[in-house]
DNA sequence: CCCAATTTGTGCGTATGTATT
DNA sequence: TAATACATACGCACAAATTGG
């Protein structure tokens, strides 16, 4: 039972992906919309917004909504998107390796690269991330295993967030992250051994995420080779 | 004339930034509120919405609407914030150098770094941002004369934004950005002297910004210091 | 375990204002 | 000027989640 004004986003979203909209037309009045799918304009209002935050459409006081070029392969790090659900959008030929999956509990001392309180009970999990064969990414994650039970070597080679969600029903709601270009250490070179020399830092994304509750469990650290490394992004200027 | 809706987003925005509603605690329910402000539920529903986009709130069905520790000193790049405004809002002492402004037409050839169709009447400007006296930043700029009228390098030295929106009236809206680690050209290293010559990249956001009717007006691509380059972002995961 | 109160989520209808053509 | 389209606001009803008794 989806909410009819989801179900509504989600009709024009592929209708413009499939182009039965194309750049620069425009989508039927609301009005229009609202006697098609015989709800109120009110509904279908709803529905516009949230394709115009996602950057599918631009409203125009007076004049009707217009739909924008969606930049096709988009969203490699923008958003919440896992690395998995990236790799069957954009169809890479990609492939994860578990270098290590352990339990350990975070301490006063190691606070700043778990990300969580002394005393916190955590799975400390490295994978690297192959694309076409050569070594990408770096993900470096800590869970808090009060809110992930369970974590084995196969789901973390899978997709963690598609276990979380449909297995252990959470509901994963926001991050707050940071981009920064760290050095490389010893390590970061072992697990990317195709590295040239001359690099001398990837690019660090870092996100601390939360559930719906507010519930903070999640701190990782992927760090990416910087002659692979792209992030696209759709934004809107704030409104006073 | 400003919408009863966005007073209150502000109102709260203000509050919570004050710490009148510290983080984690909750704001009044939307009946309270409403009843406080005189309006409908509805009305509120659209504040509380924008402040829990912003990632000030988080919405939790039937338990009310929570504050969230917001990142402080945050944006330095997310979403299209023009450098002033950075620098009013982390109070940076930052200057700007107008390195180069000229009038110039695109051509077939530099249609991929003007960002414009041939034959698109251009401004080419390029500027070093000084953070704590540091060449931390150069930003170079395009933007279509049709759309920009008697831009100087007075205006180009303090707030090209404020410039367009107050003195222009346009309505900047939206952007298309991606960010990259590019390697290092002869013009970066005149303009930021003292690179160390152990780095070979800088980290580049290039933006496609577009006013409120879909007008593609300007291209910049602005070039970070890596070590000096970071990023922050809010944000929220998709619903399916 | 269930019920009741509270709170947010969704949807409808209506009215009026403002921008565009 | 008139018609059309989006923007804002109010009110109501009911659904769904949470909490506490």
């Amino acid at each position: 039972m989806t909410a009819r004004y989801i179900e509504i986003y989600q009709q024009f979203k592929t209708d413009i992906i499939q182009e039965k909209y194309p750049a620069n037309s425009f989508l039927p009045s609301e009005a229009k919309i609202a006697s098609q799918f015989s709800c109120s304009r009110d509904t279908v209002r709803k529905a516009l917004s949230h394709l115009e935050e996602d950057g599918f459409i631009q409203k125009q006081h007076g004049r009707g909504s217009q739909v924008l070029q969606h930049s096709l392969v988009n969203f490699p790090i923008s958003g919440l998107t896992s690395f998995q659900e990236l790799k069957q959008v954009q169809r890479l030929d990609a492939n994860t390796k578990v270098v290590l999956l352990k339990r350990l509990q975070s301490t006063a001392m190691n606070r700043q690269t778990t990300g969580f309180p002394a005393k916190t009970k955590l799975y400390h999990l490295i994978r690297v991330r192959y694309i076409n064969g050569l070594a990408s990414v770096i993900d470096e994650d800590y869970f808090d295993r009060s809110v992930v039970h369970n974590l084995t070597a196969e789901i973390a080679a899978g997709s963690i967030y598609e276990y979380l969600e449909n297995t252990e029903k959470l509901t994963i709601s926001y991050a707050e992250k940071s981009v920064t270009a760290e050095l490389i250490s010893k390590q970061d070179r072992l697990l990317m051994p195709d590295l040239p020399e001359r690099e001398n830092r990837l690019i660090q994304v870092e996100s601390r995420v939360h559930l719906a509750d507010t519930t903070y469990f999640q701190h990782t650290i992927s760090r990416h080779r910087p002659d692979k490394f792209q992030f696209n992004e759709f934004s809107r200027r704030q409104k006073k």
